[in-house]
DNA sequence: TCTGTTATTGTAAAATGTTCCATTAAAGTA
DNA sequence: TACTTTAATGGAACATTTTACAATAACAGA
């Protein structure tokens, strides 16, 4: 896992490269989700990063822009299902998608590799250049089943 | 292809053996959809409907609920992306997964048996009851990538 | 460090989506 | 058909997300 230093390096030369600012409360969106491992909605960091930093100004209207930006940039990722809203993580970590269960929300990652190599031969395929791609899995977790 | 008839008999039993009511603004939600074969929003839709019944009264509100209702019976389907918001068509078809070009906003849909037959493998690796699967891959079309 | 330029911010307003509630309409029964 | 029960509706209130805009803060150059 890249260490926070660099991820931040990282963050500013991408802002620098796009005649973009650095601030303050974009690094402490981007700290919060770096020391967050979960998924969380623009409301919930909101929430947090007013608490936890009563000091530093931050409206919701930053936290949605900053995460749009990020999740541009490839640096968070996020994930939606049923009428819940979108909730983001951040995305350094090797790509994966999701298996969700409806009834208590809880979040499984894994990672296929026989389908990660199929959506490259669909993309190609039709003439598609793939930039993403996600894929979600919905239904009961064990425990839910009982 | 079902003919509309029968989808029609599909949805009212679906409504009868759930104890709900068919309604003059369900059936013509149902069969804007069976009619155009594409990708709406509930704002589409609501419009087209006001549009071309002026004399039924229909609720925005009540477009969305249908939607919903129409989505959980697994009758249509949804799919949204970046900023888009969802966009609904009629799921009888078989099932299938979508390329999206993020330029022109193009929506192709697929079938791969491979990737099918890994979800099922990784959902039931998980102990996981699937009840539905989804996915997007997300890029440039082949004429956006000129 | 100071200054000028320009992107970013918070606030408020707008847009989009969801829920509440009193009224209306569907459907079963006589 | 008339009556009764209960779900569905539209509209308004509410919640969430996006946008507009004037004030502010970041950054480059001197």
């Amino acid at each position: 896992m890249i260490s926070y230093e660099k991820l931040l390096e990282q963050f500013k030369t991408l802002l620098r490269n796009n005649q973009l600012k650095f601030t303050k409360q974009r690094e402490l969106i981007l700290k919060f989700l770096y020391e967050n491992d979960a998924h969380f909605t623009p409301e919930d960091i909101y929430m947090k990063l007013k608490q936890h930093h009563p000091n530093i100004k931050i409206g919701i209207a930053t936290v949605y822009r900053t995460l749009s930006l990020l999740e541009e940039s490839n640096i968070v990722s996020s994930i939606s299902f049923g009428s819940a809203g979108k909730k983001y993580e951040l995305g350094l970590k090797k790509h994966h998608d999701h298996l969700i269960c409806t009834a208590c929300g809880k979040i499984i990652e894994f990672f296929d590799e026989t389908i990660e190599e199929r959506q490259k031969q669909i993309a190609k395929q039709f003439n598609f250049h793939m930039t993403d791609h996600t894929m979600k899995i919905v239904g009961l977790c064990e425990k839910c089943q009982a």
